[in-house]
DNA sequence: GCGACAG
DNA sequence: ATCTTGTCGC
């Protein structure tokens, strides 16, 4: 659409103004539950999944919601497409997390609003960045060896996330903070829901869950 | 103008 | 993200 370069001038604007409401400290120490979302594409429809696990690596809740897609993939607005997904089925939940991993950026986004940010400021809960690959911010590569990593740096030197290694010899995540945690607690929850893949566990499942729904019921 | 660009 | 088979490496 034309209309689109109009709307994105008008979203920029929102990104900028609820930028100021994120808190990159803590508000948690400790957590029971820890959440992972993810959304699916095929066509015009979406499949958000949300799910919930407790510090054993158990699930305890999931829930899946499809619906059109309203927003179209713009690099730097990927909230205004997933998060109608995402608060849907954030809803849905009867388990609520005490901290979630979002697929996507946090902080470390042009305008320090990234879909984490944006989830995290909407429903006043504490979210982390989990990216497979870089938005915005420069860092060298770590030692690709568990647990190692290098800060991810904005143009003025400030730290913005973390290139975290979660699996020897394998390509490491870009980490951010989302709302309502540090940088030190990102990096702490994405390790240690880290298994036998560079994924944490919860956002595989997430996205598991939300390609599998994809397929059925049409 | 050119290159970069989460999912 | 999605479209897609085999294939290299741990």
């Amino acid at each position: 659409m034309k209309t689109i370069s109009r709307d994105i001038k008008l979203l920029k604007k929102v990104q900028e103004e609820l930028r100021s409401l994120v808190i990159c400290t803590n508000k948690i120490t400790e957590y029971q539950f820890v959440g992972g979302c993810d959304v699916s594409y095929r066509g015009e429809i979406g499949v958000g999944a949300f799910v919930v696990f407790n510090r054993n690596f158990q699930m305890v809740d999931v829930s899946v919601v499809r619906r059109r897609i309203e927003f179209p993939y713009v690099p730097g607005y990927l909230a205004f497409r997933e998060v109608p997904f995402l608060l849907e089925a954030y809803t849905k939940l009867k388990v609520k997390p005490d901290v979630v991993m979002v697929d996507g950026q946090g902080i470390a986004h042009p305008r320090g609003f990234g879909v984490a940010s944006h989830l995290g400021v909407l429903l006043n809960l504490p979210t982390i960045g989990v990216a497979k690959s870089r938005l915005y911010g420069n860092c060298e590569l770590p030692v690709l060896q568990r647990g190692n990593y290098t800060y991810l740096r904005d143009e003025e030197n400030h730290i913005i996330g973390a290139c975290l290694v979660t699996k020897d010899r394998t390509k490491p995540l870009f980490v951010s903070i989302g709302h309502l945690v540090d940088l030190e607690m990102s990096v702490k929850v994405v390790l240690d829901n880290t298994l036998s893949y560079k994924i944490p566990e919860p956002l595989r499942m997430a996205h598991s869950f939300s390609k599998v729904s994809k397929e059925d019921v049409i």
